[in-house]
DNA sequence: AATAGCACTCTAAGTGTTAGAGTGCTAATT
DNA sequence: AATTAGCACTCTAACACTTAGAGTGCTATT
């Protein structure tokens, strides 16, 4: 019984208490631990572990006579020294992929769709970020004529996303040039990423010939006054209501405070798109997020790519205490499959 | 002192009860009464006349030694007997002019502003519901061919909504029929309502020479099919998060029922659809409400309207104890600025 | 008819008490 | 030297008890 690696036990004995209070949410005691691993060790060493995981602050006390809990560092170790990634069923990917396949028909019942996947497969809030408009490619544009003054401009992207604006015109316009202006728009940018629209036409102006100067120009003027291409992304999340039943929520303010989040929805949408660019699954827990609104959470987001390329995120967000190992396989399954849904749809 | 109209005594000492209580939530002692409206009246008189209201089931006792709470009936006599509209301020108005001027450019913004607006009026949860499809008037449709096999149809109702499907066509199409098709479509259906238009299309079928029918056949597929008519309404609101502050929610539970009536808007939608025709302000207390899940809370809608015809709904829902002569008066207000604010739209 | 007086009721808040869970330390054990 | 048992100590949560105060309902009085 000697030389056992202390570290390994430590280790170990973390991992216990990690889970133990993910699972109840009950301050873990030595004796639970003990028991709970059917160890060969009494509570009291084991209490002399503790001591030694909470001076390297990995645990705390809520109070003296309390068990430990996992402190945003513990949670931090042991999601990346020891936490296994814990797969859907097979029963959870078909019963997805049902759902998604039912959802896909349109943009917004798939966004829907897939927030509440995440949420039903992790019991946190599931949270989606509508692709980046920069990011797309562009399809197609038309110019709809509505009366003597108005015209509907419809863009239309890669990723299935139709937007539309209506566009008050000072001067009278033309049918037959509003005809070649779409036309010669659809030719020119066609599989053009809608970011770089803007400098590319900007570019084209600079080396033309005057006769072609006027037409280009108001050719410009038609796609981006009407903010056609203005980025407005927008959230989807699902079980923000539910999640509030979980015992950290039992101070009605902390709830209130965590559904703020989603009325004001600016720090989530900065807090997902800051790391979009980021590759893999991201786990920001507690305090190290940035936010002071966020740092009682734990964050998980990835992106998700269509054709490769990377064009929006998703996630999820609850308390720090969530079961990381399904949160992360989640997500990271749903950043998959979101991404051919949009493939096929686009 | 002989001779008072008892009728008189009771009516007014239930509109104290009422508004003490609307306002500080708390149940209102026959002490509180007589300060309150420096009667000449004794609490023991006051006591006496309670007992009588209670009788009448107007008012109850929470417990013995407690002050006395409206019940949905005392509500519904103050409601309807002496409660005076309170305008709001012109400083308010001009606020929402304000707001809404600012949001009205695209209809999900002035959506969002409007049911805000109620809310922030009011401290209880503004709703809007979009304009009913059905009732709006086809103002043009037009389709995109986006490749080989689908095709974009996008349609504009004269409330400024615009509402795309993408159209899976089985067979080839011809460029050219699609353009008769939508020249067709433009100028036969200008104006009518969409709800009369699949009624309108089938009879001219019957009346059609063979030559013709084909022709007709393919452009009411066109229209119908891709969903482009089926109502989908949606639903707005403000409020929600902030509301559960209030005393009526300490129970966390009870918060989170209300709040499941958001994410689950079916409810919702019904209970605002379904007196959408009714001609002004109703008021829903309590247990007046058929639905089980709204029987603690009062629901104020009314509808709106573009061009003196009804197209949707808004209102507010809150606890019972909510300040009706406000609510009332904003949501009437608001229903008239929404009304308008979408007739410069469309 | 209205009121004053009074006994009665019930709650909410404060106080004590106790059981139990859990710790930390020390001394014994392996 | 590492582990463990034992024990005193601490803190909480739960329960019982008390009390002040708000409010009622009834009765006798004005």
């Amino acid at each position: 019984m000697k030389h056992v690696d202390i570290e390994q036990r430590q280790k170990k004995i973390l991992g216990a208490i990690v889970e133990s209070y993910i699972e109840t949410a009950i301050p873990v005691g030595s004796r639970a631990v003990s028991q709970r691993f059917r160890m060969s060790v009494s509570p009291a060493t084991i209490r002399n572990v503790m001591a030694d995981l909470e001076e390297k602050g990995l645990i705390t006390h809520p109070h003296t006579s309390a068990g430990r809990v996992p402190t945003d560092k513990g949670y931090r170790m042991y999601v990346d020294l020891f936490l296994e990634p814990k797969h859907l069923t097979k029963e959870e990917e078909s019963l997805i992929a049902k759902l998604i396949d039912k959802g896909c028909e349109d943009f917004e019942t798939l966004m829907q769709t897939v927030s509440k996947s995440i949420c039903m497969m992790t019991n946190v809030v599931g949270i989606v970020l509508t692709p980046r408009l920069k990011r797309s490619v562009f399809k197609h544009v038309e110019f709809i004529p509505i009366d003597s003054s108005r015209i509907l401009a419809v863009l239309i992207t890669g990723s299935g996303v139709v937007k539309s604006t209506m566009l008050d015109m000072e001067e009278e316009f033309v049918k037959s040039e509003l005809f070649r202006i779409s036309e010669f728009l659809n030719q020119e940018l066609s599989g053009m990423f809608l970011g770089d629209i803007k400098g590319y036409l900007t570019r084209r102006l600079l080396e033309q010939s005057d006769s072609f100067y006027t037409f280009l120009k108001k050719a410009m003027y038609m796609l981006s006054i009407p903010g056609l291409l203005k980025m407005e992304d927008r959230i989807y999340f699902e079980g923000a209501t539910s999640i509030i039943a979980c015992p950290e929520f039992k101070d009605i303010t902390k709830a209130r405070l965590f559904l703020k989040l989603f009325e004001e929805k600016r720090d989530l949408m900065e807090l997902f798109g800051e790391d979009m660019d980021v590759e893999g699954i991201k786990v920001h827990i507690g305090k190290e997020n940035n936010r002071k609104s966020v740092q009682e959470y734990t964050i998980v987001t990835s992106n998700y790519k269509v054709n490769d390329r990377v064009i929006g995120a998703l996630g999820a967000i609850g308390p720090t205490r969530m079961e990381y190992g399904r949160v992360i396989s989640a997500v990271s399954y749903l950043s998959d499959i979101l991404g051919k849904a949009l493939e096929d749809l686009g």
